[in-house]
DNA sequence: ACTCTATTTGGCATATTTGCCAAATTACCA
DNA sequence: TGGTAATTTGGCAAATATGCCAAATAGAGT
C-alpha cells in the first residue's frame, strides 16, 4: 500500500491540529497572538476552571503551539509561531463560504456549479 | 464577562478544524488539494471501509471544506477553498519548530501579531 | 517555618468520536 | 425488470476527550 510517507505526515499534522480543535484552545490562541497571558489571566477571560485552563494550555504546549516563560509566581504562555493566526485567518474564509455559499477564498478554483 | 463576541467566533473556527482534526481527514483533504477524487479512489488511498470514508467525507462537506459533484454512478469531491493547504503548510511550521526547537517559520509573508 | 497566591496533576463521571458491519439508497446497464 | 457497482445511513461497542473537584507542587513575602 503506497501513500505510507503521506499518512506519517498526516498523522503528524493531525496532532497540532487536534491541539487547535477546541473553542477554549483557539480562544486563547487568538488572545495570545496579541499578548503573552498569564495562566490566571486567561483563565479569567476564558471563564472556566484554572485546571481546566492549565489543562488545555499544557495541551497546546505539548504540541508545539505555545511556551512558557516563568516570572516569578506565574507562569506566561505565548504563540511559538504567529503564523498560527494567519491559518486560522484562512480558517474563517471556510466560515464565510458555508454562510453565504457564494464564495469565500482567495481563488475560486474552477469547481463551483451548483 | 467579556469577550463574548470572540468566543462565538472561536466556536465557530472549532467547528471547522475539528473537521481536519483527523489523520484520514487531512490525508483526504492533501489529496484532493491536487485533483477530484472520488469516494472508491478515496477509499482506496486510505484502505479504511468505504462507509467509514463516506462519513468523512460528510462531515468534511458539512463544515464547509469540501464539496461533492455527482457524476453518474460516482460522487467526486473537491476542496472548496485551496486556502485550506495553506493553512496545512502553516502546521508544518509548527511540526518543524517541534522538532528542532530552533525556530520554524520564519514568516514569509508579512507576519509579526496583528 | 507559615501563609498566600499561582499553577499543575490525579481521578473520575460524562460526553463525543471512531470504525466496522449490515442494510438502505441511487444510478447505470443489459 | 433484475443485476451490479457506488455511496450513504443506522446502529453499536470501543476509544478519546472534556471539565470539575480535590490534592499536590512551586514561589514570594512575613
Amino acid at each position: 500500500m503506497s501513500h505510507e510517507k503521506e499518512k506519517k505526515l498526516a498523522q503528524a499534522r493531525a496532532k497540532v491540529i487536534k491541539a487547535l480543535a477546541h473553542p477554549t484552545r483557539i480562544f486563547m490562541v487568538d488572545l495570545l497572538s496579541r499578548e503573552d497571558l498569564s495562566v490566571t489571566e486567561l483563565t479569567e477571560a476564558v471563564g472556566a476552571d484554572v485546571s481546566t485552563v492549565s489543562k488545555h494550555l499544557s495541551l497546546l504546549k505539548q504540541s508545539g503551539i505555545l511556551i512558557d516563560r516563568k516570572d516569578g509566581n506565574r507562569v506566561h504562555y505565548s504563540l511559538v509561531c504567529p503564523c498560527i493566526m494567519e491559518f486560522i485567518h484562512c480558517i474563517d474564509d471556510v466560515i464565510y463560504g458555508e454562510a453565504e455559499r457564494g464564495m469565500s477564498c482567495l481563488l475560486p478554483k474552477g469547481s463551483e456549479a451548483r
